[in-house]
DNA sequence: AGTCTGACGGTAT
DNA sequence: TATACCGCCAGAC
């Protein structure tokens, strides 16, 4: 929601993240009309741990590359949680990342914005 | 109350 | 092309 605060509207925008797609931080910043508080969304991921709702696994760096990996467990399940929705993951980086991407603003339907 | 860090990104050097 | 620095907001120390 708008009056919410801005990692709650995060989470929000992270729900809408369709099964086997992924994101960016800079995206969803973006989205939320702060291009240059990519640094909140993640810091927003962070405490995210607390809520299940919101797939976490599916938000990368602009480099297509798991940096939060390190956070969701310490193993690769953040590796594998992709993979098993169908994102192919080498290493540590998403395979053909602009294929998967998926943008907030671009995508409609996403919720408040229409 | 002040300071530093943090799952990023863009621009500058 | 690679590296360095700044900006953004919030939380933790």
């Amino acid at each position: 929601m708008e009056n919410a605060g801005f990692f709650e509207r995060v989470y929000e925008v992270c729900r809408q993240i369709p099964e086997g797609r992924v994101t960016s931080y800079g995206a969803i910043a973006r989205y939320l009309g702060s291009p240059q508080s990519a640094r909140m969304v993640g810091w927003a991921m962070n405490a995210s741990h607390n809520i299940d709702d919101v797939p976490a696994h599916r938000v990368v760096n602009r480099n297509g590359l798991l940096s939060g990996k390190s956070h969701f467990g310490g193993s690769d399940a953040m590796a594998q949680l992709l993979q098993a929705e169908g994102v192919p993951v080498e290493g540590n980086q998403i395979v053909n990342f602009e294929k998967y991407f998926w943008d907030p603003a671009k995508e409609p339907g996403v919720g408040f914005r229409q």
